[in-house]
DNA sequence: GCCGCTGTTCACAAGTTTTTCACGGCGCTT
DNA sequence: AAGCGCCGTGAAAAACTTGTGAACAGCGGC
């Protein structure tokens, strides 16, 4: 469930816009909207919001009761509170200073309201946003404790099992099986660094290994057996191998002989 | 200067709109433009393209020489090679299904050709692109991560990586791999000891070398190669090298052998 | 004991980085 | 003007890293 914060003072475009943004499964479930039609009322509830009911994404009408700077004053509020909020503009004036300045202000988005298809332009977008943040911020919320994600990466840390793009890591000796432990060890560890480079004596610590005895053979050959792994899962064309080599994904430092996460963030097409 | 990748068929956006993209200072200084007007040609020149020459962003039209997928090809190799490069669509076909697959795949924006001022809203969002792409940069891990900077120069103590004017250092030798450590940990020690030269028996005291068997010249070499990285990454053209001649940059202390960093911010504001 | 699996080690080729060498140029001194 | 020392440079040699396949050891189940 996505929690969007909705100001616009017009009633019929909240007609228009509500059931489609209420109904669309952003993340899989309804919505909880927060509907206002004055800046003054928004600009309450954000002061008045506790951070656990904090809005996933914010909707603002640019202009509100007739006031030009309506839009923007709520922006600030809402950037003073959480500056990392995805705040998507939707505004009939669209191409004018107004969209300038939000732009300017770092407004994710700003939609114009006259055009093709609006609604579902507007969901197209809201999705884009959370996702984005999703991979801007290494977890999202609800299941921050026991999922470590990043970018098409998704650890979970209770069973211990690692997906890429929704695939199961599977371990490149024999595709039945899962990723072996101590590979896994090794990338959720590079993840919670990233993106820090993580070196062999840092592995062997985090192992509990005898940093003198844990040679760098090993670590090497751990992180072949990640790398295919992850490529495998990706479709096994050896695309995150060549991303690797560009420094995205698990990179070499050629620094004492360290690796990094380097999160890449794409989606292969169907 | 940013460098804008772009992908366009046909002759008429082509003319309406790169006036206001090559002149529009989006970071203090004209752009490069490489235009395409094949979907092919984009990919071999993506292909071709080595590191130092990245471009800072990409423009794409969705539909090329009559195919839904041209734009989306040509986008896929350009998240291969550079996973992080913001990506905007530009066509005559908002609020279609191009548009929702052009999000689902990561796109950062889809820009409908067919609206009121479309130039300005252009260069806004390129430059609200290109401004998060530099929050980003910065502040991936804001509060943890260490960075030196002086002038144009920036240098990401964590993940040991150099950027002049937020492009990354290359290695000279080799334009698609990172600087190589020593340099980098040289450039690092003159920056911190900026405005004080660096004798050779220091750099060899900081990395940890016996100053009696480390010559001059290999610091000597060590220098050129930074010095080339950097004017590289300032686009090839020896303003830095003549700036260092000049005394600023990597400046020759010819007293006593040593180098010195001398801040050099001659590029105009922002 | 035998089997299958995992983690470790070794050896080597390919590729990178660092160091060395030789030379031309510049400025200063003799 | 010749000699000297020092800087910048290109090329080549030397030293080191990285990725990789194959072999080996340990372990637990059967």
């Amino acid at each position: 469930m996505a929690r969007i914060f909705w100001v616009e003072d017009q009633s019929h475009w909240i007609d228009k816009f509500k059931q489609v943004l209420e109904e669309s499964a952003f993340d899989g479930s309804a919505n909880e909207l927060s509907i206002f039609k004055f800046a003054e009322a928004a600009q309450q509830k954000i002061a008045l919001t506790d951070e656990c009911k904090r809005p996933d994404i914010a909707l603002l009408d640019a202009r509100i009761n007739g006031r030009d700077e309506g839009g923007l004053s709520v922006f600030n509020a809402l950037m003073r509170k959480w500056p990392d909020l995805p705040v998507l503009f939707l505004s009939e004036h669209s191409g004018t200073e107004l969209e300038k300045v939000a732009l300017e202000h770092h407004a994710l988005d700003f939609i114009s309201k006259h055009q093709r298809n609006v609604d579902e332009v507007l969901c197209w977008r809201i999705k884009a946003a959370l996702r984005q943040r999703d991979v801007r911020q290494t977890a999202s919320g609800a299941e921050k404790d026991r999922v470590l994600a990043s970018g098409d990466l998704r650890i979970d840390i209770d069973n211990w099992e690692a997906y890429w793009k929704g695939r199961k890591l599977m371990n490149p000796a024999n595709a039945k099986r899962p990723l072996a432990p101590t590979p896994r060890k090794i990338l959720r560890c590079l993840v919670e660094r990233s993106p820090r480079p993580v070196t062999t004596n840092q592995i062997a610590e985090h192992l509990g290994l005898d940093p003198d005895t844990y040679a760098h053979a090993t670590y090497r050959q751990h992180v072949k057996t990640l790398r295919t792994a992850i490529d495998r899962a990706d479709g096994g064309n050896g695309v995150f191998l060549q991303q690797c080599q560009n420094g995205f994904g698990i990179a070499t430092c050629r620094e004492d002989g360290a690796y990094c996460w380097k999160r890449c963030s794409y989606s292969e097409s169907k």
